[in-house]
RNA sequence: GGUGGGGUUCCCGAGUGGCCAAAGGGAACAGACUGUAAAUCUGUCGGCGAAGCCUUCGGAGGUUCGAAUCCUCCCCCCACCA
């Protein structure tokens, strides 16, 4: 009804932000009811607020969470508002996957002390000066039970068991404790208060991005319309990436660090990595697609290119090369790694190890390249350990370190010390 | 509230008085092969500088020469009943 007076110059830009936000979406519900939303932003000249939420439990964003930073980035291009929640209430209250509660309450200051990291690496992709921070403790901290209360009587039971994760854990009989019940409300509330107009989440979030859209109506706000985005698989190529997981690539690690990760990749993800993890256009990603599909081009040498690219988002322009030539010298050639970590007598005298008679098991767990003596010696035994590039078997193995000499240790593929005297 | 079944090492899961640091599988790590891919094969898989010792089987006590295994109390989960 109201295109009959859209005016031209509105409708074109209404299709120019659909195609780029459209791009990468899983979902976008419901469809017609954000193109309207979007057009009387433009004709209006008023910027949607789109909001996602972290939980800062850990201290490092890793590139499976740049799939929606990257999203609302693109928001943001479009003149758009951001509001990043950081779930600091949620977050104290418990996760719920974790059972047998560790830790109830991971500590306060650890929470708030992820957050600030957090923010800061926000921050490498997202334009601060569009962005808007809340904490959610903001106002979770100020309701009454009573609050919490009418807030409860907005959703059934009934409705909280069609997500599949309680449906299933339900049958299979594992334990979900009514907190947990709450947490998709406190995560919809926080769309009330915050007036979203779009949330945006992975996949996986779908129940809790549309129960937003619910309650934000039973407190009279304009429901939201719900954005989601696929998951990245980590490197394990099984589960979605996640540092508890310890399959993840983090932003804020090494150039050779990323650029070895994507190496680890399976070939499977590469494309889904492109898609997902950078910024390639559909026209180059169309070409990746049809180069990996013929039978003479080695995966690998598109994988490269993979890491180059990913390390070149978070380092200085040139630096996705160097890591690959790094990375192509220490792997393929077998040569030493331009910086390999030093190791001087001081060190040696704090681990209390006599540098005439170093006793390697000691040397490799006190600097940390094994857990304790006994992964060093498992290291040891299975042959991953060599010194000046000769294995050592003998697990009660002890050197000397000669006077103005240095000694290369290496640990498994990848771990290299320098002892210097 | 009642009755019955459970809680085992990162996960699943065997173990019902010594032969248990605890079967088996998965995960993980390492080696071989490679492309730090996959697949495959092999090894390791609580801690302590050998031996030997120490800590672990929901928690606290107890019985016993000896406990993951038996007893008591407690905590938690599940099923059915109410």
């Amino acid at each position: 009804m109201t295109s009959e007076t859209v005016k031209p110059e509105h409708a074109e830009e209404l299709e120019r932000q659909w195609e780029i936000i459209k791009r990468g979406t899983v979902d976008m519900l419901p469809e017609d009811e954000f193109r309207a939303k979007l057009l009387r932003s433009i004709q209006e000249d008023r910027p949607l607020r789109i909001k996602q939420g972290f939980d800062p439990t850990a201290p490092d964003i890793h590139i499976g969470h740049t799939v929606g930073i990257r999203k609302l980035k693109q928001f943001q291009d479009l003149g758009h508002t951001v509001v990043l929640i950081v779930g600091d209430y949620t977050t104290m209250v418990g996760d719920p996957s974790e059972r047998s509660a560790t830790r109830p309450q991971l500590e306060y200051e650890q929470i708030l002390e992820n957050a600030a990291t957090y923010q800061a690496q926000f921050f490498k992709i997202l334009d601060k000066s569009k962005t808007e921070i809340r904490f959610n403790g903001e106002w979770f901290k100020e309701m009454s039970f009573a609050e919490v209360m009418t807030l409860a009587t907005k959703f059934t039971v009934a409705r909280l068991l069609e997500r599949d994760d309680f449906e299933k854990r339900y049958r299979r009989g594992i334990p979900i404790s009514i907190h947990e019940l709450f947490y998709p409300l406190m995560q919809a509330y926080d769309s009330v208060i915050i007036k979203a107009d779009v949330e945006i989440g992975a996949t996986e979030q779908r129940f809790n991005l549309l129960a937003g859209r619910t309650i934000q109506e039973a407190y009279g706000v304009e429901p939201q319309c719900i954005l989601t985005l696929p998951l990245l698989v980590g490197l394990d190529g099984e589960r979605k990436m996640s540092k508890s997981l310890n399959n993840y690539i983090g932003i804020e690690e090494s150039a050779v660090e990323i650029f070895g990760k994507t190496m680890s990749i399976p070939d499977e993800l590469i494309l889904s990595y492109f898609e997902l993890a950078t910024d390639m256009t559909l026209d180059e990603l169309a070409s990746v697609k049809k180069r990996l599909e013929q039978p003479d081009i080695n995966p690998m040498v598109i994988k490269k290119e993979l890491g180059e690219r990913l390390v070149d988002m978070y380092h200085p322009a040139g630096s996705g090369l160097e890591a690959r030539q790094e990375f192509e010298r220490v792997f393929s050639k077998k040569q030493l790694p331009a910086d390999i970590p030093v190791i001087s007598t001081a060190d040696l005298d704090r681990w209390e190890l006599n540098p005439d008679k170093i006793y390697l098991v000691g040397l490799i767990s006190k600097y940390g390249l094994a857990k304790s003596n006994g992964e060093a010696r498992k290291l040891i035994k299975a042959g991953a350990v060599s010194l000046n590039g000769e294995k050592i078997t003998s697990d009660s193995h002890e050197f000397a370190l000669p006077e103005n000499n240095e000694i290369v240790l290496k640990v498994g593929k990848r771990r290299f010390l320098k002892l210097i005297r």
